[in-house]
DNA sequence: GGTTAGCACTCGGGGCGTGAGAGTGCTAAC
DNA sequence: GTTAGCACTCTCACGCCCCGAGTGCTAACC
């Protein structure tokens, strides 16, 4: 007990890999797990008294919890983050299921959305909980194209294509009827005026035909004026789409039958807010970061853990990719895959945007 | 019980309106309802051993149903349809109702994505249960505006505007390193080839193409030949994008609080095919339908009702709105408000496509 | 003849005690 | 330091019983 004290970082190499045990377990039965069980199902080449013991101090540690006396022991959060923490040396995925998920993403047509929806579906489809991914997106854009199309007699609708992909549209009222020849000379004017600006240059332009004498057309200026406040929303975003398949999985999970907690991390991914708020924390390429329960800063994300992973290049388009599970989770698994897909998405991204 | 078989069609008005309050009661409460709380509940103007014969009656028509001997009623499928054909005869939403729900689609700008978003929501927001909505699509469709715009050095993004709103983009991989001119002139070819066209016409032109000599570029053949398969695409499905907001609202009904049945039922939600095979029987105008329990043709669907309502102009454009929820659902409120939000819907379109 | 009061009957749910089983913590021996 | 042994604790499943809600039936009533 004394040595305990003493030391309060690292593990005995037994303890450890008794905690190893008792997840492993837990991860696979979902029920509390007793010294008897853990000895003769892992050979730990201890007595069920010695492993009673160690679980006492992991326990006293803070590693372990049981829910009431004569039941088993399960991990708590901190008992996780230490197992994690013991396997983020990178371990590959199993050759059979990397080449799975890459047959998976051969099969895509290059629509983009339907690409992060892809990464989203193998990944829960391969770690059998939700999978999650964010769009590409560059941290501040510039107009690639612009274009003005009628859409009616009284509507127009303005489509940008801004560079490195997604493409905008919106609807704008007309002030009076417009024929197709002035809508076309408009949308050349909008090109040559906006065409390579980023958001602050697009905002420039504004300035100047607000102030332009004869006045400019008021459509043009209006469409000019919502193509700033569009590549502002856009650059202001940490996140573009989030996607997430097979939360279904996670519904499965025996902790999560009665829907009360469900509901509320539906309604967490609901919004974008929450992966954009963790978005700084996913700086290195190739890194998996893992969030373990109350680790999670808000409150309806306590009982699952995300691991996640960014894609793309510093400074360029980035994106998320990665899954969601009860914190009961086969991390390693979730892990490797996380770091495979990713690593898919960033030859992908390389391939577009070199 | 010689009448009941002799008129197995109309009910007497008495035992009408008692199965009426039954399901009123037994929405409100979500319990099977007795004889004697409805008589002091309802003023029915007669003794609980009368309700409780009506009630015999009732059943052994297959009105009610009873999960014990001793416990209450509750409606059947059946009832629950004797009920709604009784007040499918137009009851106008409130007022103060339609005031709050044109306010929110004031909101909203006219991004036509956020659009049937907002339907969803709002029709989430104003029944308590899930809100449905698809886009408005027409019947088929032709190439307004056609671009190709370099996306990296070995790909180029391909965007076509669809007459009546539609942007659809995907990504081409390109064969050899084109410079921006280029792809600029095969852009001019494209539009000068496609717009206007339908699938057909589209069609048509590839084969033009293919067999031209000296034989068309490469790069222009295949995005003129995925934009055919674009087009094919979108006329062969029914509806396109499906919204669906609210879902937690469903899962909060204590039928749902197990969560086998629901997660069916949003596995049935993700494909778009479901509501696709409905459209047909939606066609008039203002008209809306109800499907309830069983009769929806889909097993998952089993325990839930869909009340729904097209919108657009017929051989225009057109989709679905509509609201989700458990057969025990507050009909009258959610046909009054499918009913105002997909007027709504048409004015908006209308506005649009005049 | 339809309606009602009265009454016996039925069934589900809640409260309670019990016993089995799993698992712990402690102590004493190895 | 490890292990065997043992008493103790707590949950869970089962069976039991009783209560109450609600029915169905019969006979009286208007």
């Amino acid at each position: 007990m004394a040595r305990r004290k003493d030391r309060p970082g690292p593990l005995e190499p037994r303890s450890e890999a008794i905690l190893r045990a008792i997840i492993e377990e837990y991860v696979a039965t979902a029920q509390p797990v007793g010294s008897q069980a853990l000895v003769t199902r892992y050979r730990l080449g201890v007595s069920p008294a010695t492993v009673r013991n160690v679980m006492a101090e992991l326990e006293a540690e803070g590693y372990l919890d049981h829910p009431h006396t004569s039941a088993g022991r399960l991990p708590t959060d901190k008992g996780y983050r230490l197992y994690v923490e013991s396997i983020t040396e990178a371990v590959a995925l199993a050759p059979v299921e990397q080449l799975m998920i890459r047959h998976q993403f051969g099969q895509v047509e290059f629509a983009s959305e339907q690409w992060f929806r892809l990464a989203a579906a193998t990944l829960a489809s391969s770690t059998h909980v939700a999978g999650i991914a964010t769009a590409a997106k560059p941290p501040s854009c510039r107009v690639r194209r612009i274009d003005l199309v009628s859409a009616g007699p009284r509507m127009a609708s303005l489509v940008v294509v801004l560079a490195e992909g997604p493409v905008k549209q919106v609807l704008l009222a007309v002030d009076q009827q417009r024929d197709d020849e002035t809508l076309e000379l408009l949308s050349r004017a909008l090109s040559s005026h906006l065409t390579g600006r980023s958001a602050a240059g697009a905002q420039r332009v504004l300035g100047e035909l607000e102030g332009a004498s004869p006045p400019t057309d008021g459509l043009l200026l209006r469409a000019v004026e919502r193509t700033v406040r569009l590549m502002r929303d856009y650059d202001a975003s940490d996140v573009e789409d989030v996607f997430s398949e097979g939360l279904l999985n996670v519904m499965d999970a025996p902790e999560f039958s009665r829907s009360e907690t469900i509901r509320r991390i539906f309604g967490v991914l609901q919004d974008r807010v929450y992966l954009g708020d963790l978005m700084p924390q996913l700086t290195r390429d190739g890194v998996v970061r893992v969030f373990i329960g109350s680790e999670n800063a808000h409150i309806a994300m306590h009982d699952v853990s995300l691991v996640l992973a960014p894609y793309g290049r510093a400074g360029r388009a980035v994106g998320v990719v990665g899954v969601l599970g009860p914190t009961r989770m086969a991390y390693p698994h979730a892990i490797s895959t996380v770091r495979y897909v990713s690593g898919l998405m960033n030859e992908l991204v390389d391939h577009l945007y070199a």
